[in-house]
DNA sequence: TGGTTTACCGAACATTCGGTCAGTAATCAA
DNA sequence: TTGATTACTGACCGAATGTTCGGTAAACCA
């Protein structure tokens, strides 16, 4: 056997781990608080090498925020989110929403960040609007089965449903917090049954 | 009379004004995503016009950030914050969270983006930890109370909490979103109640 | 052994960055 | 009227930016 899994290569690097390695430092310093030579100092290599692997700093950035967004794209076309009451749907979609957050953290974080300073983060804004779009019309139908309570509109209650959940990406390290199912437990217990004890 | 408000001012521009136009700035391309020349531009300047005003780009992230902490500081200076029940002063110091958020809504969306890059954000940082350690601690003793629900770690109600309440910087719109008092309302009461109609 | 490919290096590219500075027109108090 | 102050302008600085390119050592296939 020679050196790894397979048709062995010699030294170094790969798309994959610059990706890998890019997405930490985006998180760390900001996308654009990163210089190539941030990113090469994290490799351990120079600015030239990486051009070897990648097309560039922006394509590094769009590919990470696919990730993300693949995941939600995965979850929308589930069969679990298109059928059977609509508060059991909802809740199963934060439930994934939650697991892919946690399955696919740093892709997540940074399309969390994303504000639209360029046409790649312009493209992710747009699919990530798909996304809320589906859950709004969700929560809108959770609400007309009688499931939710009535007295705060669905588009306000999609976005601190989501407030909560997206908040994870802030604080949680894969380390030391529980599993991704534990979370979402925990999440829907929050936002489900309130935090007050009756 | 002259022309504005005291000690009449001729043309254009002062530290305030400048520092209102950058916040805005800032918030849209994010901080590393803004240039002087950037700044210049909104204000209808030159780079050298804002340097009259102000002693840099840095100083003006520090007092944007500076107006959002000292909200915060404020509120845990509060007497209301210090006596009576836990759970009481729990959530009047989310309602004061809330309500710091849309009256200063810019400085605290800078702020909550800040991830630690300079001198200037990591103090920022530190300041806000102060808060969250004091979050932290109200909830320990309203758990210790028996008010809120025990199964949960109080340091995960504590993110969780504030994840859906710092998540109103994502969207919140002055002119259309309700009054803070009515936000406040909503996010007390899914948070403690639930959104489960039973 | 020889030629091709792979994976890089270092130097250089044009551009943009935050910031400085000498000069100046307009307004001010005296 | 004059001298000082205010509020700039525009040219410029060195450093840093993302990206390109000519070269090259090592590994590969024949």
């Amino acid at each position: 056997m020679t050196t790894s899994t397979t048709s062995r290569r010699r030294r170094g690097h790969d798309p994959e781990s610059v990706l890998h390695t890019a997405v930490g430092v985006f998180i760390e310093r900001g996308y654009d608080g990163t210089s190539m030579e941030d990113l090469a100092r994290a490799l351990g290599t120079t600015k030239s090498a990486i051009y070897y692997h990648v097309p560039g700093k922006e394509q590094l950035l769009g590919r990470a925020l696919d990730r993300a967004l693949d995941g939600l794209s995965e979850l929308m076309a589930d069969e679990r989110a298109a059928s059977g009451p609509a508060f059991d749907r909802l809740q199963w979609v934060v439930r994934q929403s939650v697991a892919i957050l946690v399955d696919r953290l740093p892709y997540v974080t940074l399309l969390l960040r994303v504000r639209g300073n360029s046409v790649t983060e312009l493209r992710a804004l747009e699919r990530r609007r798909e996304f809320d779009r589906f859950v709004s019309a969700l929560v809108k139908e959770a609400a007309a089965e009688g499931r939710i309570r009535p007295d705060i509109e669905p588009a306000l209650v999609t976005r601190l449903l989501f407030g909560t959940v997206n908040s994870i990406a802030d604080w949680y390290q894969p380390a030391r917090g529980g599993s991704a199912g534990d979370l979402a437990d925990t999440i829907l217990k929050i936002t489900f049954e309130g935090l007050r004890v009756r």
